[in-house]
DNA sequence: CGTGTAAGGAATTCTGACACG
DNA sequence: CGTGTAAGGAATTCTGACACG
């Protein structure tokens, strides 16, 4: 479940060099709740490549001028439809015993 | 081919918490020639989870006393044997016409 | 051989703030 | 609102070297 993929290690200025976006962006859009890097007992923030991704995501909404408050809203919805289906999901399966 | 776990992007730093291995036998392992970082436009090292993979296994090596030399050595070994192998698989399916 | 350490310099990252709009 | 920038400090990383063994 927890890969390469969500491990966070990559450092900031990394982060600029894989997505284009400034230290002042990627900082930001911390600050506007829409990424979540964890960090180091000193405090640099370290990201994963799943944030990378998001973050190139976000990059291309802002493009299209969607405002980071929009972003956010869309993404908490999109993870309410994910719990949903989920949750429904396991409603059939224990219902039907769909699965084996 | 090349996915998340290839891709360079962790700081030699990141890499000591991640295998324990101080910063010091980290380069000293790369002077061996045991592992092969890349470096930034300003020279730091970036590593991916595969080095930091392949790091756990000479820490076990050296654990063993096994001296950096000899990890190196089973090491080409090892990449042999796998290029062989690949070789022979395409010799016999270019023969046999084994795949499709 | 493999690793520790002190040394000095250069680049990184952090935060809070002012600026523009 | 979103982003740039200058500011000062603290931690990171680099290399070459001496040390021990």
């Amino acid at each position: 479940m927890s890969s390469y993929k969500d491990k966070k290690v990559i450092s900031i200025g990394t982060v600029n060099e894989l997505t284009g976006l400034t230290l002042r962006q990627i900082r930001y859009y911390e600050e506007r709740e829409l990424i979540f890097p964890e960090r180091t007992k000193r405090g640099t923030r370290k990201y994963s490549f799943a944030d990378v991704e998001l973050l190139m995501k976000i990059a291309d909404k802002r493009e299209e001028g969607v405002q980071t408050y929009e972003i956010k809203e869309d993404m908490l919805h999109e993870n309410k439809e994910r719990v949903i289906e989920h949750m429904l999901r396991g409603q059939l399966n224990a219902h039907f015993r769909l699965n084996k």
